[in-house]
DNA sequence: GCCGTTTTCGGCCCGACTGTTTTCAGTCG
């Protein structure tokens, strides 16, 4: 993967372009026999630089002292720091010159890590992608010790499919092929327990593979019915305890069956994150306990492990939601009894971003209404595209004052639910709002957001929305980067400043529920959390059934250590207006 | 390279599975 550098004085470095620099440097100078703590070190350091909120840039220009950051020292710190300023890591640079880069992304294949790459570049050579896979053809790695002919076969294969395993499942993805799954395994004899945990169970926006906890007995038949699934394409492993398949859509899961009395460490192991059980067991050391997935031991004895909570009890913590266990401060929170009370999906009393098929919807402003009733929903908002937005049919002024003049109609026939008038505003490129004041000022209130041009610089493109948020009837900022997982990046924006800006101004940043965009992220939210602005989470619904969606939001928001105070739209029509109101 | 309510030095998470071995290294999560 090429580094990102920076393009211009205006543009910083990214915090994930740092992030991959420290990984990269891991990989290679664990290929150089490197000390395997410094190696360590560096991958912690780029798991934390990757999960904060604020780009290290900005820390830096506040004068801010990294080295505070858990586990970066003085010597990362300095490091950050000189990256920051001129985008290279001369370290990096130093190490790429004697070891060939490509090799670290060797090491991302499944079944080769730093050993069996150091053997093939030693032995054979082999200093690129195109290499390794010559070398498979030809029957030479079958030779090198350590290595054989099944190796060989796995390496070869897997090396072809490389290029297309990079890619991530989105959550909505992961959890349709979760769902069956978990159903066939349900039925198998002697079963328990069967639960998805890993990065679906902490909602993580994109999953890589699926880990599956299962609780059974010796004579449970789950294992054989686990490879015998009509979807799997290839068994990678299977013993005892574990075993991992790879499906037909490509997804990877892992099985892990323990008995019932290890359900909640096995729970806590397999939920992760990895950092968060590293984290986890460390201060269970200091508690001279050791922690695995069967429990958690004093010496020999077994003290806890049969539920999550008595797990997390047993070295002094309160039980906390997967969403939070990324090793991002919940540890700290918790020892000083500060964890969020996090948001429920529960409440939410109302959507404040939905379509209709006046523009690009697919259903009528009634029929979504209904569907809200059936969801307990206070109200909903039909937000549909402003005129600029041509591939949606967007409203014109007129058209837009018809569909009030309906919704009014509409109200008066609704006894459950009141429909909001609204509209998703595009916000030009020079800031300014896509229909006139005169027609806005009708509105309950506005959802405004860029369509186009997400490519213009930070400056410009910062400077473009806090114009639009000027704008009077400005009331909400609608997923506010423009990213669209797994196909558009998100636009370079200050986002920091974009959220004083709207706390200043009495505007909200939406928290986008869309399985396709959940933008705000998780990093993002909490970073709204630190700055005080008022959020809203809403789907984007197109139809009916996307007002379902609203799980994903509150996953991500829950990741962001968003509570119900933080939402606007989790309280009752008459204070929810008051709050939209501007200052 | 980081870190400290046992430590500023000497530690650094833990277990399962595979393939290549003949008791285990390498990899993975």
């Amino acid at each position: 993967m090429p580094l990102r550098a920076p393009e211009s004085a205006t543009m910083p470095v990214h915090n994930d372009a740092i992030a991959d620099m420290f990984d990269r440097l891991a990989d290679l100078l664990e290929l150089e026999d490197a000390n395997p703590f410094r190696v360590r070190a560096y991958r912690n350091a780029a798991g934390t630089i990757r999960g904060h909120a604020r780009p290290m840039a900005d820390l830096i220009d506040a004068g801010e002292d990294l080295s505070k950051l858990p586990d970066i020292g003085d010597d990362l710190a300095e490091k950050i720091a000189t990256i920051v300023a001129n985008g290279k890591l001369p370290l990096l640079l130093e190490v790429e010159s004697r070891t060939p880069a490509a090799l670290s992304d060797m090491m991302k294949i499944r079944g080769l890590g730093p050993k069996r790459v150091k053997a093939l570049y030693r032995k054979l050579e082999i200093r690129s992608m195109d290499d390794l896979r010559r070398a498979a053809r030809s029957g030479k790695i079958r030779e090198l010790e350590g290595f054989g002919e099944k190796t060989e076969q796995l390496i070869r294969e897997r090396v072809e499919r490389y290029v297309n395993e990079e890619r991530r499942f989105k959550l909505v993805a992961a959890e349709h092929i979760a769902t069956p799954l978990v159903d066939h395994l349900q039925q198998a004899r002697g079963v328990g327990d069967v639960i998805v945990a890993g990065s679906l169970r902490r909602r993580q926006e994109t999953i890589g593979d699926l880990d599956i906890l299962v609780t059974a007995g010796r004579n449970s038949n789950v294992m054989d019915r686990f490879v015998e699934y009509d979807e799997v394409m290839e068994v990678m492993s299977k013993g005892k305890t574990r075993a991992s398949v790879r499906l037909r859509s490509g997804m990877t899961v892992d099985l892990r069956v323990v008995p019932k009395t290890s359900y909640g460490a096995a729970l806590v192991y397999f939920t992760g994150s990895k950092a968060h059980n590293i984290a986890l067991r460390k201060a269970g050391i200091k508690k001279n306990l050791k922690i695995n997935e069967y429990g958690v031991f004093r010496n020999k004895k077994r003290i806890a492990g049969a539920t999550e909570t008595s797990v997390y009890e047993a070295i002094g913590l309160p039980v906390m939601p997967p969403e939070l266990r990324e090793n991002r401060g919940e540890l700290e929170a918790a020892r000083a009894g500060r964890l969020p009370r996090l948001i429920l999906l529960e409440d939410i009393r109302g959507d404040l971003h939905c379509h209709s098929n006046a523009t690009d919807g697919n259903c009528t402003v009634q029929e979504m209404a209904e569907a809200a009733v059936q969801l307990g929903y206070e109200y909903i908002s039909i937000n549909d595209h402003s005129q600029h937005v041509t591939v949606a049919n967007g409203l014109d002024k007129k058209r837009l004052e018809e569909q009030i003049a309906a919704v009014d109609n509409l109200n008066d026939k609704l006894d459950d639910i009141v429909v909001l008038k609204s509209a998703e505003v595009d916000i030009l490129e020079d800031g300014s709002l896509d229909l006139p004041d005169s027609v806005l000022k009708k509105l309950d209130f506005t959802v405004c957001a860029v369509h186009y041009e997400f490519n213009l610089t930070r400056k410009k493109q910062t400077e473009r929305v806090l114009r639009a948020m000027d704008n009077r009837y400005f009331n909400v900022l609608a997923h506010p980067t423009g990213r669209l997982i797994n196909e558009r990046e998100a636009c370079d924006i200050d986002l920091e400043r974009l959220m004083e800006a709207a706390r200043e101004r009495g505007c909200c940043l939406e928290i986008n529920a869309h399985p396709d965009r959940l933008d705000l992220n998780d990093v993002t939210c909490k970073m709204a959390r630190d700055v005080g602005v008022k959020l809203v989470l809403s789907t984007d619904a197109h139809r009916t059934s996307d007002l379902g969606y609203m799980r994903f939001g509150i996953g991500q928001a829950r990741r962001g250590w968003i509570s119900k105070s933080d939402v606007i739209n989790t309280l009752p029509l008459e204070k929810l207006l008051k709050a939209l109101r501007r200052c």
